[in-house]
RNA sequence: GUGGCCGUAGCUCAGUCGGUUAGAGCGCCGGGUUGUGGUCCCGGAGGUCGGGGGUUCGAGUCCCCUCGGUCACCCCA
């Protein structure tokens, strides 16, 4: 088996369980929260015509270099890409059903990105995210990054760091790109080679370059938040003073620039501070108005976010937090009078809405119990010649005590419910 | 995409200057007197040493290529 035939592609990965019941719980955990916020959930499709995601801006590695694209088997065949992110599927998704407005959706599921997999970093990856479309009232911006915040909070996490900051409108943008170009050129000599090179592309990325050498460069550099617009910076006062109000701690960080270029005004970051690798970036997002008419509808602005599920996890791993959930199956059934019994005796428990499991191929009773102990059975329901000859199960206790007591068969699932709820009789 | 490190049983790893039938712990399976788990004891299965090529009398141990992982950059979730 050193060299199977098959392995899952680079950059992607079977989760197994437990994991994957545990992936489970944190999703829906975030769907309770965002339901219970006035969300409701949008289910699109995993890829799209490649112009959707091409509106993030053609500047942007998510799009120039790191989408699955493909071509259907029409005639002429349509270019369509894996969904790389979701606000753009969202987006595009309001523009075709004109949802009434404010239009509020959660989503999770699997992105794709064409990049050089690490730890945190997989080419396919699963977010979970919300959004508000056509809503330009600071206090959907605060909603939204509240959210995510309860959420970090509900699973335990205490080390994740918001970060916001303010990115101007379009016409406040170009006043600093214009700016900063200045300032990047007259610095030139001390940018390392491949900062020269982003700077002619795309200014604003230089500022989040992690290479010493930039280092001075940038914090030298003209921020943006100093470029606002009368309205802009209105509507970052009004953000910062909702997110006061709340109690939601918050650091403003100037040089906070997002990957996808739709980003305006409101941007933010959740950093895991238990993460110590470069991938520390749990979460983000920011405020896209604009986006919507881009993609042929009408002016609305746009709010929302997107976490990282595989991300989140390692944090929590990192900090303890959010661990694995008992098992679900409550009665472990032992047979070794053959086997038939346990197949009816499931049956019957699991109609009665008790979580069951059984063993397989005739083990011996200790192979069985073993299997019992593991599963995470609170009881076993044992059916040997003994039993089966009077019409009986023995019913164990597998935590604690360990007592055990024989019930009539047809009673067996009344027998559990009262042993699991603690008022069976003896107790 | 660039550079560094790593790749031995299901998992975590040990394998001395290249030298005889590749080891451990955990896990798994079986047993510990005749139907009872979680502790303990005994036994067992399981590896073409990621793959391919080369150097050598001889390679898990050296070289090259390749695949995968990982770290940094990049990017971002």
């Amino acid at each position: 088996m050193a060299q199977p035939r098959f392995r899952a592609p680079r950059g992607t990965r079977d989760i197994l369980p437990p994991e994957s019941t545990r992936r489970r719980e944190l999703v829906s955990r975030f769907a309770d929260m965002a339901d219970r916020a006035g969300y409701g959930q949008l289910e699109s499709p995993v890829f799209e015509d490649v112009g959707v995601f091409q509106r993030l801006g053609p500047d942007t590695d998510v799009v120039a270099k790191e989408m699955f694209e493909l071509h259907d088997r029409g005639d002429p065949p349509q270019h369509l890409a894996l969904r790389p992110e979701l606000t753009a599927s969202a987006c595009r998704a309001y523009v075709e059903h004109r949802p009434t407005p404010p239009w509020k959706i959660w989503y999770e599921g699997p992105q794709f990105r064409y990049e050089r997999p690490q730890a945190g970093r997989y080419r396919q990856f699963s977010q979970v995210g919300a959004e508000v479309i056509g809503a330009e009232d600071p206090a959907a911006d605060v909603e939204a990054i509240t959210l995510a915040v309860r959420f970090f909070e509900a699973l335990g996490l205490r080390g994740v760091r918001l970060l916001v900051n303010s990115l101007g409108d379009p016409a406040d943008r170009s006043a600093y790109l214009a700016a900063l170009g200045d300032h990047l050129r007259s610095h030139s000599g001390e940018l390392s080679p491949q900062a020269r090179a982003t700077a002619e592309r795309n200014p604003l990325r230089v500022l989040d370059s992690k290479r010493p050498e930039d280092r001075a460069a940038v914090a030298s550099a003209p921020v943006m938040i100093d470029h606002l617009s009368p309205a802009a910076a209105e509507h970052f006062e009004a953000v910062r003073a909702g997110l006061d109000d709340l109690g939601v701690a918050y650091e403003i960080c100037p040089r906070l620039v997002r990957g996808l270029d739709y980003y305006v005004r409101t941007a933010f970051e959740f950093a895991a501070s238990g993460l110590d690798v470069a991938q520390d970036a749990v979460g983000g997002g920011g405020r896209y108005d604009g986006l919507v008419e881009d993609l042929g509808g009408p002016p609305a602005g746009g709010i929302g976010f997107a976490l990282g599920v595989d991300r989140i996890l390692l944090a929590c791993d990192a900090e303890g937090a959010f661990g694995p959930s008992t098992s679900a199956v409550e009665v472990f059934v032992v047979d070794v009078a053959g086997g038939a019994a346990a197949t009816k005796l499931c049956d019957q428990l699991r109609r009665a809405g008790l979580g069951a499991d059984r063993a397989f191929g005739g083990r011996s009773m200790k192979a069985q119990m073993k299997l019992a102990d593991r599963s995470g059975a609170a009881l076993a329901l044992i059916v040997g010649p003994d039993e089966l000859a009077a019409g009986e199960v023995t019913v164990r206790d597998l935590h604690g005590s360990g007592r055990q007591y024989r019930v009539r068969l047809g009673d067996a699932a009344e027998a559990a419910w009262a042993e699991l709820a603690g008022t069976a009789p003896g107790r």
